[in-house]
DNA sequence: TCCAGAATGTATCCAGTGGATACATTTTAG
DNA sequence: CTAAAATGTATCCACTGGATACATTCTGGA
């Protein structure tokens, strides 16, 4: 006699696209951690083994959110028409302070994780792509990658330094606006 | 018949600063991430309980291994008379690039714990303190702070996306050159 | 249409982790 | 000299990421 329907079948369809979604969602609620492994099979319905078969462990997991965070970050930046070095700055500044844990875990990967191809290189250098074309002002590709990467270094450092305690803002708005401000005076942008 | 001396008697002496010493020890060694506190322990030669004794909890001893970091930091810093701006972030670089997994390990506190009262916090304000003085070009008070968080986010924020895998450079002194490079022309120096 | 193998998910086990509680040993103060 | 405080140990616990063996379902070729 076969099974009759239930409410979850035993083949999910889509768990790896649902794990990360849930993951994502999770981290977009405000959580600050991973969920464990089991915590987010149990949400998806289904055993904690089952993941292990689209991710090689758990750390192949937290690469693949980190692709889901850049591809967002990207998404978020500013359409063609209207995209500029500050508009571009201000799109990766609100995605930081909106998505504080999304945005501290896509830079928690172990070293040289960043690039690794393809999860979540690929979506990085899509994110690298746009700000040197916002960044681009005519002068050498050289130049322009050396600008992409200094005005990087200093809204990542800065958030980083906030997030971590170090800025004594009394609000996020606030902290948000100082990082505006050193960035827009450093000359970087306009 | 009380026990003869044993190599190890019961009670350590110096427990705590045994355990900050191992464990800094530990990551200027190249480890990358905090001991177990049964490893710890046991490389003492203590129980993990006794630990306890001293730190609240895990994330205690993180903060208080913090504070051991960021006062290595101070003491890194040219003495008075070569206190400069320029020497100040040649130190700061030289102590993230030496000492990467300490320096990784003191800006991965939770949210705003890198102020706490009095670990790490006592530590952190001296740094802060230091460079405060070598930026000081008389200019006001608030007009030398922005520049200090301006260099200290750029030297942080570079630095991170180095670990992370975000440059490409050869090697790490490469990475540190060109982090150097970008500190020197942004005009926060000099 | 049927069925063998591939794909997908489950059950169960394991060693190791941070942490709690109860107890043993040593030190110290009155 | 001894009671109490300080320090360290023994043992337990729930939970974690991960491994292995097995069950269920799906798929393509005859």
């Amino acid at each position: 006699m076969p099974k009759p329907d239930s409410d979850q079948p035993y083949h999910h369809g889509a768990l790896k696209e649902a794990a990360l979604v849930a993951v994502v969602a999770r981290l977009r609620r405000g959580e600050e951690e991973l969920p464990t492994v089991r915590e987010l099979a149990s949400e998806i319905g289904v055993s904690h083994r089952a993941l292990y078969r689209y991710f090689a462990d758990k750390d192949a997991l937290k690469q693949a959110v980190a692709g889901e965070g850049f591809a967002l970050l990207a998404d978020r930046f500013p359409s063609d028409a209207d995209l500029t070095a500050r508009s571009l700055i201000d799109g990766f500044l609100r995605f930081a302070f909106d998505e504080t844990s999304l945005y501290r875990l896509m830079f928690s990967l172990r070293a040289s994780a960043l690039l690794a191809e393809p999860i979540p290189g690929q979506q990085v250098r899509r994110v690298i792509a746009l700000a040197m074309q916002a960044f681009d002002d005519g002068a050498g590709e050289e130049a322009v990658r050396n600008r992409v990467f200094s005005a990087w270094g200093l809204a990542h450092g800065l958030f980083d330094l906030w997030r971590a305690g170090a800025l004594r803002a009394a609000t996020p708005e606030m902290a948000q606006g100082f990082i505006r401000a050193r960035i827009l005076e450093s000359g970087l942008v306009d």
